[in-house]
Parts: structure tokens; C-alpha cells; sequence
DNA sequence: CGAAATATGTAGCAGTCGCTACAGTATATA
DNA sequence: TATATACTGTAGCGACTGCTACATATTTCG
């Protein structure tokens, strides 16, 4: 690697903490710098510009929280769709997962406003949850990727009722997951 | 209705079709005052600041949003949970309705970074949103309210997927939706 | 060693931000 | 009609935005 890749990498390290902070969406140079120790003059020498940067910084992040979800729960799968997805969202809304889901939504906000590199972004860390959330499933799942894509795109709404403080509709919405999972199968 | 009252209201109506294309995270005060034929002093001198007038924003597009529901779908409810949450995404996808959901987003993205006042906003219209739901679910669905919150949570899901381009994973997951509510129920 | 490439500090530009002081006009009320 | 209240235009303040010109180090390498 070379040196300056290696200086962009300790500069996204050091500004990694602030953005989970602070936020994306209201990011700016001076404060950025000044959370990784150096200046707006350099960040622009070292990422091009502000968009590169901010390109980097998801990047950066999304590569944090993927590699951390690896390892993040128990080897074993869930024993039913519904566990996975109680597993999941209980894990997503404690630290410091948490913070990297409130950068998520402003990823996905910027993204519905038409920036297209957010959008890149965001369509491609959907598809690496998606690839850890199928083996996360209990091994006898009929359709794996189907079912993925379901608990997915219910955990995502669980996200956006807790962030306007909707917790208990989430929690009401994951829990009815059991009902429907339950009355697939046999009674144990 | 005082005078004053009708202005703000004229000033409102005239900049929420800016707010709907331009997003509201990243709208200022001049073109906003532009959009409404009037100056950014004018704003503020009828709503007190840049917050009071996002506030009054938010909740004049909340309430054409809610409004404009009440008549957009048949006024017969759904037959199954499953059609009832196609329908729903269906509509939210169409125009103008898209445009309010990319707000939506702004809103969420905004409360999850700790705003206070789009937090409340938010949380309310997820309530607006639930009741209205509540009754578009099969006239024999067991638990209406659970089944509301289900379906909205994966709802907003589906919102998230669409903004990065997941459309397809969107489908796929109230596509699954259909499986899980039929394992219940006697073939027909 | 000396030249070339890389890195960094200083200072500032042109633009936007929310907001306000000041002055003035229109409108309503007494 | 006189006075108070509501409204609005002009101009600008101080702070912040992304970014850049210029000069100066520091490092790398033939």
C-alpha cells in the first residue's frame, strides 16, 4: 500500500467516530479535520473533494460494519425466521450499531434526493446484508434468498420507526412476525 | 381565520411543491422565498425562524399527505393482508405520493440525528398513518392494530429498498408477505 | 547531491447561511 | 383624523461553505 493510501486510511479512521456522531447529511470540511487532526486544505488534497471524501467515508464505514457483523453474533444460525429477526434488530439498536444505523438513514435520504453515489452506496451495503442475513437464517429455510429479502426489508422499517421514536410499533410488528412464521408450521 | 393566518397558509401551500421536489433537509430560506414569491425576511417574520417555518412545513404537507390518503384507494378494504400491503405500496410509489416519501425520508434521517421537532412530527404521522391503515386491512383480520404495525413497518421497509435502487428486493419481500399470510389460512 | 515529486501551512475568495436593524407603507381602530 | 398596529423592502452583518493560489517544507530517487 501505498503511503498516501495509508494516510487516507488513518484520516477516515480518525473522522470515523465524528461522522457516527454527528451525522452525515450536515458534515463539513473544518469540523471534519479538525476530528481527524489536520485541515479542510488537506482533506481536499487527499480526497479530491468534498464528494470524494464524503464517497470515502461511507465506504470506509459501511467496510467497518460489515466486517463487525461478521462476528458480531453466535456462530449458530437463528432456529426460526422470527428469532433471526428479533436477533438482528435487538443487535442494530445497541451500541454501536446504532450510530452506524442513523448514518444509514442519511445515507438513504440523500439517496432518495438523487445522489447517485449515495445510491450506489446504499443499493450495494443492501446486498452485503442481504448475503450475511440469508446464512443468519435457520439452515432449513425453504427459500433462503426470499426470506432474507423479507426480514430485510422488515428490520429497514424497524429502523425508521425507531428513529421517530416508534420502538413499540416495531416491537409490535417484529413480534406479529411470529404469528405468521408460527402458523407455517407444525406445532412443536 | 385571521389575515395573518391565511398568508402563512398561502406562503405554505405555495412552497410545498418546491419542498416536495427539492427535499426539505437541504432547503434555505431564499429559495424557499422564491418559490413563494417573497423574500426570506417575510419567512421569518411569519414564522419566527428557519425551525418555526420547517415545523409549519412539515406539518401542512403531513396534513395533505393524510388528506389526499383518505380517497386515494377504493373504499373497499383489501381481501387479504397481502393485497392490502400491495395496494399501499403500489400508491406510495405513484405520483404525488412518491414525492412525499422522499420527504418522508428527510424527516426520518432528521430525527434520527436528534431533532426533536421532526422526531414528534414524525412519530405522529406514523400514528395518522397506523389508524388509517387499521381500516384498509380485511374487515376480518384478527388483530387489526398488530396487523397495521405489521404491515406498516414493512411498508417503510419497502420505502428504504426503493430509495437505493433495491426495488427488486422491495417486490420480493411483499411477494413474501403472500406465502406467510396463505401458510395460514385454508386454501380456497 | 540535486532535482522531482509529495506533502503541508497560510490566507483568502466568492458564495450562502439564518437573521436583523432600519426605514417605510399600508391598514385598522379609536 | 390621529394613532397604533401590521406588514414589507433594502441592506447588511457575522458566520460558515467548498475550494484554491501561493509559498514552503519534506521526502524520494536517479
Amino acid at each position: 500500500m501505498t503511503k498516501s493510501a495509508k494516510t487516507r486510511k488513518a484520516l477516515l479512521a480518525a473522522m470515523g467516530p465524528y461522522v457516527l456522531k454527528y451525522g452525515l447529511n450536515t458534515a463539513s470540511l473544518r469540523p471534519l479535520a479538525q476530528a481527524a487532526g489536520t485541515s479542510d486544505r488537506m482533506l481536499i488534497y487527499h480526497f479530491g473533494s468534498k464528494d470524494g471524501l464524503i464517497a470515502a467515508l461511507i465506504e470506509h464505514l459501511a467496510g467497518e460494519l460489515a466486517m463487525s457483523l461478521t462476528t458480531a453474533l453466535p456462530q449458530e444460525p437463528a432456529t426460526t425466521v422470527h428469532d433471526c429477526a428479533v436477533e438482528i434488530v435487538s443487535l442494530l439498536r445497541s451500541e454501536p450499531y446504532k450510530a452506524y444505523m442513523r448514518v444509514w438513514l442519511d445515507i438513504v435520504s440523500a439517496a432518495g434526493q438523487g445522489n447517485e453515489s449515495h445510491q450506489r452506496a446504499g443499493y450495494l451495503m443492501i446486498e452485503g446484508f442481504l448475503q450475511w442475513l440469508q446464512f443468519r437464517l435457520p439452515p432449513d429455510t425453504p427459500e433462503p434468498e426470499r426470506a432474507a429479502k423479507f426480514v430485510l426489508t422488515l428490520v429497514e422499517g424497524v429502523m425508521i420507526m425507531d428513529s421517530v421514536g416508534q420502538t413499540q410499533t416495531a416491537d409490535v410488528a417484529v413480534d406479529a412476525l411470529a404469528d405468521l412464521s408460527a402458523s407455517g408450521k407444525e406445532t412443536s
